[in-house]
DNA sequence: TTGTACGCGTTATCAA
DNA sequence: TTGATAACGCGTACAA
């Protein structure tokens, strides 16, 4: 293991100049600094950790976190990831300040960036996707604020890099998964949030495109519920009502629970098959009901741990993510293996 | 953060005292020690991994593995995350060492350990069952060596704790699955490596649990393969000549290769539904056949990396793990979402 | 029994 | 543009 006093001893210098020189902090003779760079890169020079979290105590660096998340048990456990995250650093001087919110109005999440941004050295946030937003994000970047976007992820942003759900994979694991527990035909009814959310569109996509290849499976409607747990049931009922041949609803998005008790109102032997995404307490519920009969799970908690875990690899240790997509699996579970 | 110096200082004492009464290095007042105690108690006083990292970076401590996997795909990707985990830690001195062998022989394996066993601080293993492996086990515990037990666990055996998947619950969770996908009515044939090992008897025994559970399954035999793909092809084979009436395998171990050859040579429409478990190249190849329709997967870089953090913890920042046993997840996966 | 002083690798400040 | 020095928290050798 090489370090820089070993670097600064066979170039001539003193450590101030190796450090200046590696870390780019200017005022060093521009031929020595290649010099120091040249013999660094030779040597495999790695910054140690350990000698910079000790450094860095001083810093006190912070991360914020806005989620909007009031209202949706999915970010329960992504949360729990954050705090066990957070715990785990605190011994290196790490601050993290989580701010929830409720709905996806941009001008609501514009505000709480705006309120917070001149404290924080990194950002955690599920953007709402909007173009001031993505215009935020851009501008913090640039301020040199280490910013990622979890559990959705918004395009052409600048954001360092995004954690989350893989959807459009999700979609096609939905419609295999339904495929290997009904067999090859179906009468089916979609049920997500909104079709403007982008990973609601991406598993619908996903979806269709898995479904080219089922030779009886069809689609009867898209039912959106706009991430209200009532009118997921209002809306299902109905659905159910219009449609009585239905074999199957698959649940793109929340409202499990809504969608769960308009079916438990139909007779045993006449309620379709029901499948859903995510294992929130009322789902696991639905599923010793028997009422949902698989989930796909997506690992919140390591969301939420892995998202801090980058934000403080950059801020302590110097050391950016070393992908641009941090991508979980879609986790098949069953009652069995919940 | 609460720091030695602050509770040497508030303590009236120095620092190399404080020191001497928290990590119990003897010669120091047992009054004044107790007091000390008590501050850093009160204060929630956590060492900084941190310093110590950087202190210990003198030790250069070694964690030695032995792992019989030679000839065992599920183990590439246990290593892989045991690589993984060592790179990472090698800033703070610590050496990984890796050590293979193939089959089950207690004795190959005692001498293994004991060839290196002067030579490691901690041992991460994937035992096998026998009482001179306990032994050795508890005779290393005892010297002061941290000691994981990896993939399976043998009991009454002092190891500092388990990192692995949870057996029983595969059985359970494969049976279920298989009822998902086939109906109520199934005759099974069940195959897996050896009565013998532990983890397929308990895989086994979850199976024949969950399924009192459903109607119509009837297990036909349990099929042997002794972890030999070669055997594991020709008992299938004889199995299905025998039992034209099967209609699912289910596959509790290894050998899933062979069992996926001797099914092809059925006509597509007499062939059984096949589950399996883990998800190794040749496992992932039956899929794409479509013989495998699905795999119960056990996070096999994550155990490794897990069992390297672990001892990582022990061996520099002086921390005991949380919990005597990490048991992965079973997961579902389809060729859609592997 | 207790205190002092140094080193681990890095960053930051101040003087040259 | 540079170098020297102190500091971060901990372990330890040595002196008192």
């Amino acid at each position: 293991m090489v370090t820089m006093k070993q670097i600064a001893e066979l170039c001539g210098v003193s450590r101030g100049t190796v450090d200046r020189a590696l870390n780019g902090r200017g005022r060093v003779n521009a031929e020595t600094a290649e010099n120091i760079r040249k013999m660094a890169k030779q040597l495999g020079y790695e910054p140690n950790p350990a000698g910079k979290a000790l450094a860095a105590r001083k810093h006190r660096p912070v991360i914020g976190i806005i989620l909007s998340s009031e209202g949706n048990a999915f970010f329960d456990r992504v949360i729990e990831g954050i705090k066990a995250a957070a715990e785990e650093y605190k011994i290196y001087g790490l601050q993290v300040e989580i701010h929830t919110m409720k709905g996806y109005l941009p001008e609501d999440q514009l505000a709480l960036i705006e309120s917070i941004q001149a404290d924080v050295n990194a950002l955690i946030l599920n953007p709402i996707n909007d173009k001031r937003i993505v215009q935020k994000i851009d501008e913090l970047v640039d301020a040199g604020v280490f910013v990622v976007n979890l559990n959705n992820d918004v395009d052409g942003s600048k954001r360092h890099c995004y954690v989350g759900s893989d959807y459009y994979n999700g979609g096609i694991t939905a419609c295999a998964l339904l495929e290997a527990m009904i067999g090859t035909s179906a009468k089916i009814g979609l049920v997500l949030g909104s079709r403007q959310v982008l990973g609601h569109k991406q598993r619908l996509e996903g979806f269709y495109h898995r479904m080219k290849r089922v030779k009886d499976f069809e689609v009867i409607d898209v039912i959106e519920h706009e991430d209200d747990e009532i009118f997921a049931y209002e809306r299902t009922k109905e659905f159910l009502r219009l449609h009585p041949e239905t074999t199957a609803i698959c649940a793109l998005a929340a409202g499990v629970y809504g969608i769960g008790r308009a079916v438990m109102q139909l007779p045993e032997e006449k309620r379709p098959m029901v499948i859903a995404f995510d294992s929130v307490p009322t789902t696991v519920e639905m599923m010793k009901f028997g009422v949902v009969r698989a989930t796909l799970y997506q690992h919140p908690y390591r969301q939420g741990h892995l998202a801090v875990d980058l934000a403080f690899a950059y801020l302590v240790n110097g050391r950016l993510p070393e992908k641009q997509e941090y991508i979980m699996k879609n986790e098949i579970r069953l009652l069995e293996n919940l």
